[in-house]
DNA sequence: TGTACATCAGTGAACGCGCGTTCACTGATGTAC
DNA sequence: TGTACATCAGTGAACGCGCGTTCACTGATGTAC
């Protein structure tokens, strides 16, 4: 073995610095490409520069790292609600103001599902049955998953009087279903053919309908 | 080689009967347990009773049997819709006839997508653009797919006088996205763990919103 | 400031699995004479 | 009605693949003295 050999260090990846992290990477961009299904812990390991059995340091399963997957996918989705939000231009008019936020949390979602459809079908496969399981994640968010979200835009429209109480309770499976929906069917369903344009002008007819259908 | 075991058939299975069939139900079993991924095309052959290359001679892939599987679903759909619509007691008004039909067309997706889960999810796996695509199998069908069923209550909803004309274009996909996504959410989404009468109280509502929302 | 040592993040090799698919075959069936 | 033959649906064996996961290991790093 000649001393320049030796010199070179044996294993250059020690201490990868942060493989949790870089997995977790890996796994949204594997999950943004392809979905849930395309979250392959040996990719993962692969892309990270490391062997694949390391992945089991940080998680304790392929299921594992899926689950830190979803739930930022989730986060992500939450973020680009709150964007949606933060974008509003403040109208006069409390009820009007309430409405715009619904819509607001409509867009963001169907935004999110054109811009991010692999996030957004992994960020619903499968567990997590929403209303509890905060999201912390991206400092200057709200902490809010999309669900509350959802939830704290309906309680603005019956605070402006614009939603009738006895009508709150459960509105927002109904207009996360309607939205939810669309946003399944264009992201791989029949309706993946449509052009943009028509994605957007449906998507809002479609937010016409639940606001006029709901209140 | 003894004569009675010479007697024997060598090959009890030669001539199926109908593999080709076999093959379909097998997979639309498949399908009915786990959805598409379910569909295995080795696991299909072993149910038919038979080697797993003697799939080939019907046909040309996995693929092309997952296609057959996902248009049986589809076509199982509609009978589902069908069957609803068909139960409809006549009401006098033409306008509640056209509302009862429409609301039949969602109660049927409904009540198909709590039967049949898996079903649904692969009916609604990719492709198909829909529209077209005629859905014949079963007799005493329509041969239409559920996206013309539910065009069709829509144009009854037109002819009553329910819904303006100049609504009706695209309407589909509004009351479609609204359904679907509810089916969706219940099915493996965060609403799995409703119970079925908190499932059918919401999607009656949610048939409800629709029904205000889009005349 | 220097040395001994425990920790534990990553390595290397291997496992068993089930999958889709290809190949050359065999023999039951239906048809033509 | 009987025989020869072509067809082609199913067999048997094998392939290469990528996966998740387990095992015993090694050596860089941080800590205690």
């Amino acid at each position: 073995m000649s001393p320049t050999k030796a010199r070179a260090p044996k294993r250059s990846t020690y201490r990868h610095g942060d493989l949790r992290q870089a997995l977790l990477d890996a796994g949204l961009e594997l999950a943004r490409g392809g979905g849930p299904d395309a979250v392959v812990l040996r990719e993962a390991t692969r892309r990270a520069g490391v062997v694949p059995n390391a992945a089991y340091r940080h998680y304790a399963s392929r299921h594992e790292l899926l689950q830190a997957v979803r739930s930022a996918a989730l986060a992500a989705l939450a973020v680009a609600i709150e964007n949606e939000l933060a974008g509003l231009r403040r109208a006069g008019n409390p009820a009007a103001r309430a409405r715009a936020c619904l819509r607001a949390v409509g867009t963001g979602y169907l935004r999110f599902a054109q811009a991010e459809p692999g996030l957004l079908r992994t960020a619903f496969s499968v567990p997590d049955d929403l209303p509890g399981s905060a999201v912390p994640e991206k400092a200057g968010s709200s902490g809010l998953n999309p669900f509350q979200l959802l939830g704290a835009a309906l309680d603005g429209l019956v605070d402006a009087g614009v939603l009738p109480p006895e009508r709150r309770l459960g509105a927002e499976y109904l207009a996360w279903s309607a939205v939810h929906g669309f946003a399944m069917l264009v992201i791989d369903g029949p309706l993946r053919t449509l052009s943009p344009p028509q994605i957007r002008a449906i998507g809002q007819r479609l937010l016409d309908m639940v606001e006029k259908g709901l209140t």
